[in-house]
DNA sequence: TCAAAAGTGTTCTTATTACACCCATGG
DNA sequence: CCATGGGTGTAATAAGAACACTTTTGA
């Protein structure tokens, strides 16, 4: 009797999330199989008897980037009965965030190719993948408010204007810049490097990098990060 | 090739949450089968072939508490490797809100009794269950600050006392008493019943009712609750 | 008359908002 | 010398925190 319910197969579905030139991106891939065969989807894949969930997730995301170490959260899982034809799959969506520029992409077996996309426009996804991207997004957007994961998506060293627009692609809002500096600056997590950007055909800005382990300190003191 | 992977089962759990007497409470079933046989854990049970994931969610909770339109969220899956000693089961937790006095407990088939449990304890649970409970608790200390879900704990008129109190429950915390009701007041979601409380042996308190046609309305208009 | 919880305002402090001009660089 | 984005402060408003006494009821 417990054996009829041993028959549905477990993927994992991850919405890539970049930054880059202003605007958020998401990483999706040309689907060289079927269903759904030259789709633009989300990539994904079945979890294997021996790994979790979390394992899954992470083995997806380096085998298209070649990165690991990077940030993942699991957001929530979409299992509809008619999902997916070839039986019940029940699917469990991450998000991460990239720093677009740090790698080189190679596509995984199952893609033709794997690009980059702006979020906005609709891009007419396989399977329930428009509804799990939509979560992810939610999910991203409130997270940013309440803990630094901003800084997963920029590189290293930025500017204060280039995180300012950072949150404003993320939050879909526009900032005030005095009051964003202010507040970013007050929270005494920016690292002021006393570098400068280069080759701008404008006044040049001040480099910052974050703090990391500071940041890990303040929260054993009970600070929380608010935006 | 693909059939490899048809061999997962999946179950919902369920933390089902009620308030009474000032403490917050979780619904547990004692285990009438193994695995766990005689543990306390968590309402659950596979989902089965032609029910989504929030049907099956809905079904173990209806089948408990014979009550259904009861709050529901979905949080998150778990499925490590090891965690069901049958084989490969994924669980996706849901948490659940109810009016404690509202039915009877039914216990369900693979239940031997079902009891209210203090949540402070250490319950010592089935499986990975005290894993799935700690991350709907902390799901419901978020949304409860965010969106008026407190209310679907509390019979349909309650005295702002105890209104706060469930707050306090929820948030661990104590709250200042003029101003909780001045910013709950200040909402304009509370409809003042003009009835008071009888029978208690010091001054009777107002009974007050959420007016939840007028949350609806607000937030069309762009309102957010904030606690 | 006592115990128990209900109800009620003000002050102080802190956070948020709105807003405009000069500066440094490359082309 | 022009275009572009960088960098800076203050005043007004709103929100949050702290705090103590009187009232009503049942026992």
């Amino acid at each position: 009797m417990l054996e009829n319910f041993f028959k549905a197969a477990i993927t994992v579905d991850n919405v890539i999330f970049g930054f880059d030139e202003g605007d958020l991106k998401i990483l999706l891939i040309k689907r060289g199989e079927e269903p759904f065969k030259d789709y633009w989807g989300l990539p994904g894949y079945f979890v294997t008897e021996n790994e979790n969930l979390d394992e899954a997730a992470k083995r997806v995301l380096g085998e298209l980037t070649g990165l690991t170490n990077l940030y993942l959260e699991q957001v929530s899982s979409f299992g509809a009965i008619d999902r997916h034809p070839a039986g019940r799959v029940v699917t469990v969506a991450y998000y991460s965030l990239v720093k677009i520029n740090a790698f080189q992409l190679k596509a995984a077996s199952i893609a033709q190719k794997a690009q980059w996309h702006s979020l906005s426009k609709d891009n007419n996804l396989a399977f329930d993948h428009q509804e799990i991207l939509d979560a992810c997004f939610a999910r991203l957007k409130r997270r940013v408010r309440t803990q630094p994961v901003g800084f997963e998506l920029l590189p290293p060293k930025f500017t204060l204007t280039e995180l300012q627009h950072l949150y404003e692609a993320i939050l879909e809002t526009d900032l005030d810049k005095r009051n964003f500096r202010k507040k970013i600056i007050a929270m005494n997590l920016l690292v002021d490097l006393n570098e400068m950007q280069e080759g701008v055909a404008h006044r040049p800005a001040k480099l910052y990098q974050f703090d990391k382990e500071k940041y890990e300190k303040f929260v054993a003191e009970g600070f929380s990060f608010e935006l």
